[in-house]
DNA sequence: CGAGAGACGTTATACGTAACACTTCGGGGC
DNA sequence: GCCCCGAAGTGTTACGTATAACGTCTCTCG
C-alpha cells in the first residue's frame, strides 16, 4: 500500500507478488503455459486483484504497435438503422477482442482529415458510410484498412465494400406496385448526393420503364418529416395527372408524405399508396401502416465488421450483398378506378 | 523515401528536416516560441507534410498520461434522443481537444467492468446514463471521474450529476392535463427500473393527489410500440370507469397508445387525451400531432461533458436542473362530458 | 572587454508494456 | 559421470512521444 494515489502498474504487481515484471506479463497475457509455475501464477494473479491493476491501454498499444479499436463512421446517429449497425459491428468486435468508436460524420462538408484528428483513439481501421470523396482518399492515403458500406464499388479507389441489396428491394417494391396496378408513380427522393439513393432513382426508374405507359415523376426532399411535407405537398398540387402511388427513400419521408396526404385531404391506401424503406419503428407507428422494405442493420454491421477484420488479416473477404425484403402493410392497394 | 512501408516517427521528420527529434515535438506541439527560428520551423512543418507525417496517439496518450478521451455510456443506442447527447457532447469535448467514444450498455444486467474491457481505448473520465449499480461502483473504484445524467443524486455515491427537470415536465403535464378538466388518469409507465422512471411516477402521482377525485391508474410496459399497445390494450379493457387521459413517460410508448386505441376505436383526443416525453421525431409523424415534453438532448449532453471537463480540471461543476418546456399539440382536448 | 541574456537548439529520460534472449537448476538418458 | 533438456524465471530492450535540463553562439550593455 505504498503509493495508492497512482494507478498500479504491472511493476508494482510484481514487487507484491515477488517476481518479476515480465512474469507479470507473461500470466496476465495468458501466455505462461510451460514458462511460470502454476503456483507463482495464481500468486500473481491474486496480487493483481488485490492491487485492482488493469493494464495501461496506451502502453499497450504503443508497445504492440495495434489498438484492436475500430472506427465506425455514420451520417447520423439519429437513426434506428445505425444504430442497428453499429450493434452488430460491436458485437463481433467484441467477439474478436475488438473495441468500436463511433464518429458521426458531419453534415455535408466536414474537414476531410476530421475523422482522426477527432477520434482520439489510435486505430487500426475504418468501417465507413456514405463517405465524401476526399475524406476517402485521406483515409486511403493513410493506408488505414478501410470497408465501406453501401457505396459504389467502382468508386472506392480499391477498398473493400459491403451492400445491402437495394437495387433488389426497388426491385420488389415496383412489382409490387405494378402487379396493383399502379402506373404514374411519384419518387420522393432523399436529397442527398450519395451512390444508395443514386440506386434508388436508377433502379425505380428502370422498372417502371420496363413497362409501358407508366410515368414517374420525382420529388427531393432533405430527410426530415418538414422536408417531406413540402416536398410531397409541392409535388402533388402541381399540374397534370395526379400519381396514385408515392415511392419514398426511406421510412422518415414517408411519414412527411403521409402528413402532406392528410393536409390534402388524401387518404392512404385509398386515394394514395406509400411505400418507405427501412422498416423503422416508425413504420408501424404510422396509421396505416407502412409497406416498406426490411433492411437488416445489425446484419450489415456484422457483415461489414468481418470484412474488416478480413483485410486486417490480409484476407479476401467475403462478396456477395445482403438479401432485403419487402414487407407490405396497409399503406398500400390497388389505386381506384377512374372516375 | 527509405522505409516508406511503415508510418513516419517524428525522428524521421528530424533527420528529413536536419533536427533533432525533440525540435520537430516542439514545433509541431506549437510550443516553439522562443526555442527554434521561424525557418527552422517551416522546414520541420515542410517535412511532416512531405512525409505525411502525423504522430502515434498511443505514445502520446502514454508520455502524457491522459488520452483527451472520454466515454459516453448511454442506454440505447435506438433514440433520437441519444444521439442528441451524444451530439452535445461531443461538440463541446471537440472545443477542448477531447474526443468521445460511446458505450451502448448492454440490456439488463451486463457484466459489470464490460465498459472498460470493451472500451478499448483508455479513458479519462466516464459520462454515464442509467447505469447498474454495480457498474457504477466499479467504475467509482477505479477513480475515474464520473459524470451521471439523470440520476438519483442520493444514490450516485458522491459522482457529480447533471440531470433534467424531469420533475417539472411532469408537472406540467399534470397541471395541462388538470386545467383540461381530466380526473382520471392512466399511467403508461416504462417498465425499466431507472430512477428518472421513477421521478416521473412519484411527480405524477403527487400532483394528482394534490386535487380531490382525482384518480391515477399505472400500466407498465418495456419501451416499444408493441409492449405499449399491449399494456395500453389490458389496462383500457379492465372494469371499472375509464381514464379519459394517458400520461406516457415517453413517445415511443405514446405511439403504441395510439395503436391500442385505434384498435380499441377510441379516437385521440375527442375519446382519450394522450401525452408523451422527449418530443421526438415521431411525435410530429403521430396523427394527431403528440403533446409532449422537450427535452433538449444536445444541451444535456453539453451539461454533462462540460460536467466532467469540470471534475478532470479538479473544479466544481454547475448545479441547477436542465429546464424543460411542455409542447401542447392535437392530442390533448377537455374530456368528453359524462354520457 | 567581460558578462549576462536571449536565441536556438540538443541530449537524455520516462511513460508501462510485451517479447526476445539469457540464466539457473534439477533430473534423466546413455 | 557427463551432457543435455525442460521448467521457471529474470534482465533488457524498444515502441514514439513530450519535456526538463543542459549547451552553445551571438549580441548588447555597462
Amino acid at each position: 500500500m505504498a503509493r495508492s494515489s497512482t494507478r498500479p502498474t504491472s511493476r508494482d504487481v510484481a514487487r507484491a507478488a515477488g517476481v518479476s515484471q515480465a512474469a507479470v506479463s507473461l500470466v496476465l497475457g495468458d501466455k505462461w503455459r510451460g514458462r511460470v509455475s502454476e503456483t507463482t501464477a495464481e500468486r500473481v494473479r491474486e496480487a493483481a486483484r488485490e492491487l485492482g491493476y488493469r493494464p495501461n491501454l496506451a502502453a499497450r498499444n504503443l508497445r504492440l504497435g495495434r489498438t484492436r479499436t475500430v472506427l465506425l463512421v455514420v451520417p447520423a446517429l439519429t437513426t434506428e438503422f445505425f444504430a442497428g449497425v453499429y450493434t452488430g459491428a460491436a458485437r463481433v468486435a467484441a467477439e474478436h477482442g475488438f473495441g468500436v468508436v463511433l464518429y458521426p460524420s458531419p453534415e455535408g462538408v466536414g474537414p476531410a482529415r476530421d475523422p482522426f484528428a477527432s477520434a482520439q483513439a489510435a486505430l487500426d481501421g475504418v468501417i465507413a458510410s456514405s463517405m465524401a470523396a476526399d475524406a476517402l482518399t485521406a483515409i486511403r492515403g493513410d493506408q488505414l484498412p478501410l470497408v465501406m458500406l453501401d457505396s459504389d464499388p467502382e468508386g472506392s479507389l480499391g477498398a473493400a465494400t459491403v451492400n445491402l441489396d437495394i437495387a433488389d428491394g426497388v426491385r420488389q417494391v415496383a412489382a409490387h406496385l405494378l402487379a396493383l396496378g399502379h402506373r404514374r408513380v411519384l419518387h420522393l427522393a432523399a436529397d442527398v448526393p450519395s451512390w444508395t439513393f443514386e440506386v434508388r432513382a436508377r433502379e425505380l426508374a428502370a422498372r417502371l420503364a420496363a413497362v409501358p405507359g407508366t410515368e414517374v415523376r420525382t420529388a427531393r426532399a432533405p430527410i426530415s418529416i418538414e422536408g417531406a411535407l413540402a416536398a410531397t405537398e409541392a409535388a402533388l398540387t402541381a399540374p397534370g395527372p395526379r400519381p396514385t402511388a408515392v415511392v419514398c427513400d426511406d421510412d422518415k419521408l414517408a411519414a412527411g408524405a403521409y402528413k402532406a396526404l392528410r393536409r390534402l385531404g388524401l387518404r392512404v391506401p385509398d386515394d394514395m399508396s406509400v411505400t418507405g424503406l427501412d422498416d423503422l419503428a416508425l413504420a408501424t407507428a404510422l396509421d396505416p401502416e407502412l409497406t416498406t422494405v426490411r433492411l437488416d442493420a445489425e446484419l450489415f454491421g456484422e457483415r461489414g465488421m468481418r470484412a474488416l477484420l478480413a483485410v486486417l488479416e490480409g484476407r479476401e473477404p467475403d462478396g456477395g450483398d445482403i438479401p432485403v425484403e419487402l414487407v407490405v402493410r396497409g399503406s398500400t392497394a390497388p389505386p381506384r378506378p377512374p372516375a
